[in-house]
DNA sequence: TTGTATGCGTTATCAC
DNA sequence: GTGATAACGCATACAA
């Protein structure tokens, strides 16, 4: 091994390995002279302090983990950019694991990470409604979690969301004004908590405005392009809906694409409104109106979230829920009168 | 503390730490029964290995680094997805460095890692030019680096590339079999490796049919949406395109927004094609002709390199390059009869 | 202000 | 098949 560690800067310097420590650190007392001094050989030798060693006598990693269900989606790619952004200001690092909804990979993910290998966690659960007790546990020894997003309403831990039920209970009034009568509802797991408030919402916005719910309208989608294409074109057909309210973006894009294989015309047959982060909802044909949600602000809120509970000593009052607001923004796709480009 | 350690298992079981130890690997010599006593008895008291412990004691880190410009893009989304699914197979976690384009972020987070924090290196470089000889200055200490995409050509490792120069010579060659006569080339960062191949296709093809290449229709622009759009709104204006060709997804868009803006008609008026990894090209208004980079396979490409360099002992001749194949797929944005929907 | 000694939790080497 | 022990690289209590 040719590689440098403290103990040979040390000797390269003539002084104690303590001494180089102290360098690093700002607390200790060490002379300028001497600090400049090392810092400047340690830079020539390309010394920097191991981090497994520090982190070993230390007892924390500077490190958090970000679990999420996907990763190839505007959502959770915003929500992580955001999560980056302040996890760097204040010095830690970033894990990434991706459960793809299975509920086996997460359990597992949690796990290994009570290791030491992360002092806290931020995750949007994976979407199978199972058993969440395994978070209890690990008892005192749970590491900090945050939840965002899609969280498990029974395990308590401070959470960062969105105000769902509003936003679902406005979307669906808007369709409703826009002379919607029946309104299908898509979503993709309706045990999870996300897809249950927004249901809510959906199925209060019917009632206050006299329209009969219908337990079929309800859509039960799944996370296959292909499935869900079928399910889709299945339920345009037999439900013949005049408007669809889709709880995750994907779906939205699904109704779209079989509204052209069926030559559904949309917003003229049929309106569509989704949740979604898409940048581009404006460049879609036709334009889609969506309801918002403030993605890179979830993720920077989760992280501050969880950095005050890492760094505060004193554990003072904490929110246990901060609550973003979403916005709606109508767009061609629920229009009444639509114009022609 | 009353975290549960190695030595504390061993009181536990009346065992001595290094039987426990062995248990948790599979080389060594235990029996069947002491060895399912106590992993056993690990999984009651929640008994983990601490990771920086191991890591510590074996000088490596079973995490590598992904370091790319920016995060909220379906291409390097995609990207890492790939990746984090090889890493995840071969047992590594994955740390993730967002630079935003920003040189000095690069070279700090590549020095950073040099403290073992990392095994290796996955990057796609940020766009600035600058001195990319940092990466030198490690000689032998240098982490595995393998590159994605962005590459710098100066540096030598091993790299994951797409066949740029040949998609854009077939892409403007498209526009030109359609009809266009004044393609404007819409770049961010043309002195970047990848700019500069892709432009060369674009070259190339020009001239191949006879088209006199004007230095003034290469358009160079930022990464800010408000400048891009003022950017792209002069060059409509001014150089009268009738066919663009846009180096990345965000200029398609721009231009989207632009023509929306100035009224003119995509593809009537102006074909447009681009590089984009969007999956829902085809719901754009109009549907948008892409150079579709196969994203998933790159990262997943990427990775599988970087994890034979890191686990053979033998390095035989790994592949210096890997080129991969991007597919035009040609949709109404270039058509020159399109479809009204 | 600097040096010495010890331990963080683990694994490899060697003994038994 | 199992146990004792040293070492990984660093940070701190204590001594000087």
């Amino acid at each position: 091994m040719d590689s440098i560690n403290i103990k040979k800067l040390a000797e390269a310097l003539n002084l104690s390995t303590s001494t180089i420590s102290r360098a690093f650190r700002d607390n200790s007392d060490i002379s300028v002279a001497t600090k400049e001094r090392i810092l400047a050989k340690a830079k020539e030798l390309n010394y920097q302090p191991n981090h497994y060693a520090s982190n070993l006598r230390e007892q924390k990693s500077k490190t958090i983990a970000v679990i999420v269900p996907e990763l190839a989606n505007n959502y959770f790619s915003q929500a992580i950019h955001g999560i980056e952004r302040v996890a760097r200001e204040n010095g830690y690092h970033i894990l990434i694991y991706v459960t793809d909804d299975d509920y086996k990979k997460e359990v597992t993910f949690i796990r290994h990470l009570h290791n030491g290998r992360a002092d806290g966690i931020i995750m949007s659960v994976s979407g199978e409604a199972n058993d969440h007790n395994y978070l209890n546990k690990f008892g005192a020894k749970r590491l900090p979690l945050v939840f965002f997003d899609r969280i498990y309403e029974d395990i308590e831990t401070p959470r960062v969301i969105t105000n769902d039920y509003n936003s679902s209970f406005l979307a669906t009034e808007h369709l409703i004004e826009q002379g919607c009568k029946r309104i299908a509802y898509l979503v993709v797991n309706k045990s999870l908590s996300i897809g249950k408030t927004r249901m809510q919402g959906y199925i209060d916005a019917l009632a206050k405005h006299g329209i009969l719910f219908e337990e079929n309208l309800i859509v039960d989608c799944s996370n296959s392009y292909e499935e869900n294409s079928v399910i889709i074109k299945d339920a345009l057909n037999e439900l013949k809906p005049d408007g669809v309210f889709t709880s995750v973006e994907r779906l939205a894009f699904a109704t779209y694409y079989a509204c052209y294989d069926l030559g559904i015309s949309i917003p003229e047959n049929l309106k569509v409104i989704s949740f979604s982060s898409l940048e581009i909802a404006p460049l879609l044909n036709p334009s889609l109106t969506t309801i918002t949600q403030p993605a890179t602000e979830i993720g920077e809120e989760a992280a501050s979230l969880l950095f005050t509970i890492l760094d505060d000593h004193a554990d003072k009052n904490l929110p246990r829920e901060i609550v973003l607001e979403s916005k709606i923004i109508m767009r061609n796709s629920t229009s009444k009168h639509p114009k022609k480009p």
